[in-house]
DNA sequence: ACCTCCTGTAATTTTTAAATTTACATCATT
DNA sequence: AATGATGTAAATTTAAAAATTACAGGAGGT
């Protein structure tokens, strides 16, 4: 039905620990003053792309550093870490059509045929772009003035 | 953030007017009992419909019938008509990342620059598809024993 | 001309999903 | 042991989507 802003969030976390990581510890809390969520969420997220190897967490003592090169970091990867069956909710179909209808009955399956390739499609396209380009544009963006 | 059920119940009522336009007079009520979807909700969806041009509604008495070509009946179109702006709310954004520090500052221009591609591969994807090829597959499930 | 059935919208209420808050067990370092 | 983190679970709050209610038209039938 959507992807979530989960996926702008885990985007401005892994630019932060990029560009902190190394200097400085950074905890949840940190990640939810700059990204204005609150730590719980934070820690969700984090924990989603601990997982998948995009990052690992100091334990006991806390603080995030970027475990993966930034060209193997696509976007596709990131919303999958977070939400892993992102791709088939993507747009949501009405839940109670009716059985009586020859449309109704058969509606679910004939969406399905069709939005399995979009979203096929939006993985593509999520592949296609990876936190190398995103940190490019960061960098492109940061030094324009103003 | 999200494409809508709406749009999957446009599609619906699309097929049903296609199915059953000519025979019968296709008014909201009966698309509301097909699609479990209340009235009013169908009227604004069909309203965007007509808008759009792809059906015509009788004025006063009411029915709908189909206004253009099947092939020329895309994903997109449809999803354009119903919600315009669809595409740029495909991925949430975090409202409030903090101003006083540079990921935060920058996040909403960073983003931008990926989402943009994002939702307009999306665009292609949806404009890949037709009301033909569906009702193709309603057909072919239509057939299918069971 | 009037009644009926339908559309088109606006305004409100309900429902549902997402995010926040609260709470606490656990894990390293000092 | 005490501190400052993470990792989750459960409950509450918030915000978005859909349903409900209400009503002003339009066209055709009688």
């Amino acid at each position: 039905m959507h992807i979530s802003t989960k996926c702008s969030v885990a985007i401005h976390c892994l630019i932060f620990i990029y560009e902190y990581g190394e200097k400085r510890k950074v905890t949840s809390d940190l990640l939810s003053l700059s990204t204005g969520t609150n730590s719980v969420t934070i820690r969700t997220i984090i924990s989603g792309l601990k997982k998948d190897g995009i990052i690992s967490v100091r334990p006991g003592t806390g603080g995030a550093t970027l475990d993966c090169p930034l060209s193997e970091v696509t976007l596709y990867r990131v919303c999958k870490a977070i939400e892993p069956d992102f791709a088939s909710k993507l747009i949501g179909v009405h839940p109670l059509p009716s059985p009586l209808c020859p449309v109704g009955k058969n509606i679910y399956d004939v969406l399905g045929c069709s939005y399995q390739k979009i979203g096929k499609d939006l993985c593509e396209s999520l592949k296609s772009i990876t936190l190398e380009n995103i940190l490019f544009d960061y960098h492109r963006i940061l030094q324009k003035p103003n």
